[in-house]
DNA sequence: TCCGTTGCTACAATTATCATAGCAATACGC
DNA sequence: GCGTATTGCTATGATAATTGTAGCAACGGA
């Protein structure tokens, strides 16, 4: 375990390209990545809250993204405990507000 | 095979809270969800074409997240064959352009 | 000391993904 | 028609990721 060096130099799997884009959607195109940020979004949790939030999700996952998520820079562990974003997740969480006015507009147009 | 409902009434794995945003984020939080997304930004490519354009990802997959969107209603299958997005995949594809940007302040700030 | 919390890990079982090969259907030139 | 090349799509076994459950050491309060 924990060998996932760096997540955007040595760009994770599937996408080398060099491209920053290509290495942020891949590391966001992982399970609990973006569900992480999203519950982070307002305040810092702990691991157990966080969990709690994200449905119960395994604590084997949790860690591995809040690993991947604390090397992009994107999360941090505060000094008395708790995961929080640093100022460059919170750009990041910045970036996906629109998705969710997006996803109300999705669910009422497509048909359900 | 092919059991994945519509993905986003029954909602996909891990969240299913009924609110729309937590089903657009389990969707896009799947290999190749977003990279297909942005693939297609421009224009629509044939299924081989697509897979050349995501480092020949397994036919596998692609079809499974092409499936999945195309349910979700933002990718189509054109009459003349090719995959494009619709308006809505459209809408969403502008929704992430920001990221675009983003990543490239993220490589800059971010150590490398 | 005993309890409860924190962040984090081990392990086996289940799924998802990969990689390769191949299918039926369609459209072309001959 | 016949071959050839494309299209979208599927089968299969191997590999990797994710899940679920249990538990650890460290810290703090009673």
């Amino acid at each position: 375990m924990a060998k996932q060096a760096d997540s955007k130099t040595r760009s994770v799997r599937g996408s080398r390209t060099g491209r920053p884009i290509m290495a942020l959607l891949d590391l966001l195109g992982r399970r609990w990545s973006l569900r992480i940020l999203w519950e982070l979004r307002e305040e810092p949790l702990t691991s157990r809250a966080l969990r709690t939030a994200c449905d119960e999700a395994s604590p084997t996952v949790l860690q591995a993204r809040l690993t991947e998520l604390r090397e992009a820079g994107f999360v941090e562990l505060g000094d008395g405990g708790g995961y929080g974003l640093t100022a460059m997740g919170r750009e990041l969480c910045e970036t996906f507000m629109p998705l969710h006015r997006f996803a109300e507009r999705w669910r009422s147009k497509s048909g359900a």
